[in-house]
DNA sequence: ATAATTTCATAACCTAGTTCATTTTTAAAG
DNA sequence: CTTTAAAAATGAACTAGGTTATGAAATTAT
C-alpha cells in the first residue's frame, strides 16, 4: 500500500491534476527503501531517476581530488534530490548522493518523465515551474556565498532551514555552508555563548 | 527590419519549429536599443521581460547596505539575463542590470511568455530545458565557489569565457568570482609574469 | 552493556584574501 | 586634441577563516 498523497500534493501546488493525471504520473513511480549511509547516485554512473523524499534525510556532495567533500543539497521529506546536471544531460555523475538516515524515497527515471512531459503538458509544466524555481534559489545561494560572512550564512541558513540543521551533521553543514567544520564550531560556540 | 534569426536559431537548438511556431513566438518580441550605463532592471521594480541580447554586453548585480556591488551574471550576444527571481515569482526585483556598451535587445514579457507556453507546448518545453541547463550551471558555480581558490576561479572562468573576460571591467569580473579587484589585480599580474 | 567508530570542541599557529591609501593608466566627454 | 572621470595597479598593514593536532562526547554496532 504505497502513499502517492505526498507527492502529488507537491505537484499540485504548481499545476492541477485531474484523476487521469494522477494515475499517468503515479504508474512511472517507483518506491524504495534506502539504508543510512547508501548511495542512490555515485559518480561515473549516470543519474538515471530523480528522487522524492517520502520519509528520511540525504545530501549531494562532491569530493574533489585531495578527498575534500562539498555538499550541493540536502533534502529531507517533500524534496527532491539527485545530481541534476548527470539527470538532465544523461552524462556521468560526478556527486554522490546518500542516505544520512533509513529513509524511503519514490523514483521517477528520466526517460518516464521525458515520455510523460510529451504526452501530457502538465506535467512540462510542473518541471518547467520546478526547474525555475531551483534556478532562482541557486542564484540565491550564490549571492548568499559571495556577500556574506561565514556566520551569516549560517544564520541565514539555520533561519530557512532549522529541521535540517539540527537533522545533518555538522561537518556536512559546514561543507554546505563553505567553511571548515572548525571553524563551524566556534561560530556555533560564539552565537551561544552570547545568548 | 528586425533580426530574429539568432534568437530562433537559439530556440531551434531545443525545439524543432515550424513556421507558425516561429510567427507565434515573434510576435511576442520587442527589440529595443540600450545606452551603455543604462539600467533594464531595478530593484523594487517587477522584472516583467526577459531580455536577449542581440548586441551588446550586460551585467546583473546586487548592491548591499554598504554599497558592495555583487555580480550575478554577464550576458553577451546570444545570451538571456533579467532578475531571474523577480521575474518568475513577478515579485520586486532585487537586482540591477546594466548594459555595459551600447545594445541592442529583444525582450519577451512575462504574460505574453506564460500565455504562449499554455498554448503551444513546444514553448512550454523549451523554457523548461533552458531552466533546467541554467539550474545546473548555477550549481556549478556554487561548486566552484567551495571548491576552488581566487586563482583557479579566475582560470576556470578565463577558460570558459575568454571573450566575456575581455569585455567587462575587472571590477565587475572580480565581484562575479568572489574576490576584491585588488586581488584580481594581483591574481593576474602573477600569471602574465609566470608565463 | 561495552567496544568501536564517528562526530564535535578547543587551541595554537598560519595564510589567502581584504582594506585602505596612493599613484598610474585608460577611457569618456567636451 | 585636452580635460575629467573612471578604472586599474601597487604596496603595506590587517583579519577572517583555514590547518593541524589532540582529546572528549556521542552514536552505532556487537
Amino acid at each position: 500500500m504505497t502513499d502517492y498523497k505526498n507527492i502529488l500534493d507537491n505537484i499540485k501546488r504548481y499545476v492541477p491534476l485531474n484523476l487521469d493525471d494522477e494515475k499517468q504520473f503515479t504508474s512511472i513511480i517507483r518506491t524504495t527503501k534506502v539504508k543510512r549511509r547508501q548511495f542512490i547516485v555515485q559518480p561515473n554512473f549516470i543519474c538515471s531517476h530523480q528522487t522524492y523524499v517520502l520519509k528520511g534525510a540525504f545530501r549531494s556532495y562532491f569530493v574533489n581530488d585531495k578527498g575534500v567533500e562539498y555538499t550541493i543539497q540536502f533534502a529531507i521529506e517533500d524534496w527532491f534530490i539527485s545530481d541534476f546536471n548527470s539527470y538532465v544531460n544523461q552524462s556521468p555523475a560526478s556527486l554522490f548522493v546518500e542516505a544520512l538516515e533509513d529513509s524511503t524515497v519514490q523514483q521517477i527515471a528520466y526517460s518516464d518523465v521525458e515520455e510523460l512531459c510529451n504526452i501530457n503538458p502538465k506535467f512540462e509544466r510542473f518541471f518547467r515551474l520546478v526547474a525555475q524555481k531551483s534556478f532562482a534559489f541557486s542564484q540565491r545561494r550564490v549571492l548568499s556565498n559571495l556577500g556574506n560572512s561565514a556566520e551569516e550564512r549560517y544564520l541565514e541558513f539555520f533561519n530557512l532551514y532549522p529541521l535540517i540543521v539540527q537533522r545533518v551533521p555538522q561537518y556536512a553543514l559546514a561543507s554546505y555552508l563553505g567553511m571548515s567544520p572548525e571553524f563551524l564550531s566556534k561560530i556555533r560556540k560564539r552565537l551561544f555563548t552570547k545568548s
